[in-house]
DNA sequence: TTTCATGCTATACTAAAGTATATCGCTATA
DNA sequence: TATAGCGATATACTTTAGTATAGCATGAAA
C-alpha cells in the first residue's frame, strides 16, 4: 500500500482544524484515482474477471506498458487482485477486491457533484448570455 | 469551466455500458481535485474567506508561483471565488463558491473509502505476520 | 514453418507538472 | 530614504508522467 505518511509530496499535515487521519485518507483515495488510465482500466473490471489483452482492446490507445504499470499499482494498493491460472499456457485474470469495488462511493460522489457542479456552471452561463 | 469532453486525455468514452454523463462528471471532479496544492488550498478556505498572503503562509513549501496558478484554476472551475476590494492598497480575498464548498461530499466520502480500505489493508498486513 | 495470440518488459524519448529564483508596482512603516 | 508587506508575474530549470517502439518466451493454428 501506498500511503501519504510517508510521501512528503503532499502537505497537509500543518494545516490547522484538519485532523490528519483525515488528510491521510483523502491523500490515499487521490493516489489509488490518479493517473491518466486508472478509472478507464476500473471501468473494465466493473463487471467482473478481464485478462491483459482484453482490457488492452477495450481501452483505446493504452500501451501495454502502461497497462502493465497501472495494473500493478492497483494490486500493490489492494484494489485489484491479480489471479494465474494453471493452464498452460497460463491464463491472467484481473478482478476487483472487495476493497477496490466498494470505491464506486467515492464514483459515485464525484459523478453527482460533477453533474450538479456543470449545471451550475451551464446556468450561470445562459444567464451572462441573455 | 474544464470540461472533458474536449480533454481527449482521459478517454472513457468507449467503455460500454458506462454513460457519457457519467465518464465526464468523475472526469470534471478529477479535473478539480488533482495536482499537488488544490486540496491544501482548499483546506484553509474551509473556515472562510482568506487572503494570498494568509494562504501561503498556511502551506509550507508552496511558491506564489504556484499557489497563483492553482487560484486562477479554481477560479476558473468556480470552486473559488475572487474578490478585490476597493481599498488602499486593494486588498484580496478568496472563498469558496456554494458550488466549491459543496465538493465537500466528495472530500467525505473519500475519507471513508480511505479510511475503510487503510484497516482492510492493515488486517491483511497483521495477519500475514503472524 | 511462418504467423499469430498472450502477457508482458526494456529502452529511449516527449510532454506535463512542479520548483527555484528574481522581479515588479504599490503602499506603509521605521 | 531604506525596508518590508502585498499580490502577484517572468524565466529557467528539474522531476514525474506518459508515449513510442521493439522485443521475448510461450504455445497454438494455418
Amino acid at each position: 500500500m501506498k500511503t501519504t505518511a510517508i510521501d512528503p509530496k503532499i502537505d497537509l499535515k500543518s494545516i490547522k482544524d484538519c485532523p490528519n487521519s483525515f488528510v491521510m485518507a483523502v491523500n490515499d483515495t487521490m493516489n489509488v484515482l490518479t493517473g491518466k488510465w486508472k478509472l478507464p482500466i476500473m471501468a473494465t473490471l466493473i463487471f467482473g474477471k478481464k485478462r491483459f489483452k482484453e482490457i488492452e482492446r477495450e481501452i483505446p490507445r493504452i500501451t501495454p506498458r502502461m497497462l502493465s504499470k497501472e495494473l500493478r499499482e492497483l494490486e500493490l494498493n489492494g484494489i485489484v487482485k491479480r489471479t494465474v491460472h494453471d493452464t498452460i499456457p497460463v491464463t491472467i485474470e484481473y478482478e476487483f477486491t472487495p476493497s477496490g469495488r466498494s470505491i464506486k462511493n467515492v464514483l459515485d460522489a464525484m459523478v453527482e457533484w460533477g453533474q450538479e457542479h456543470r449545471n451550475t456552471v451551464m446556468n450561470r452561463l445562459s444567464k451572462v448570455n441573455l
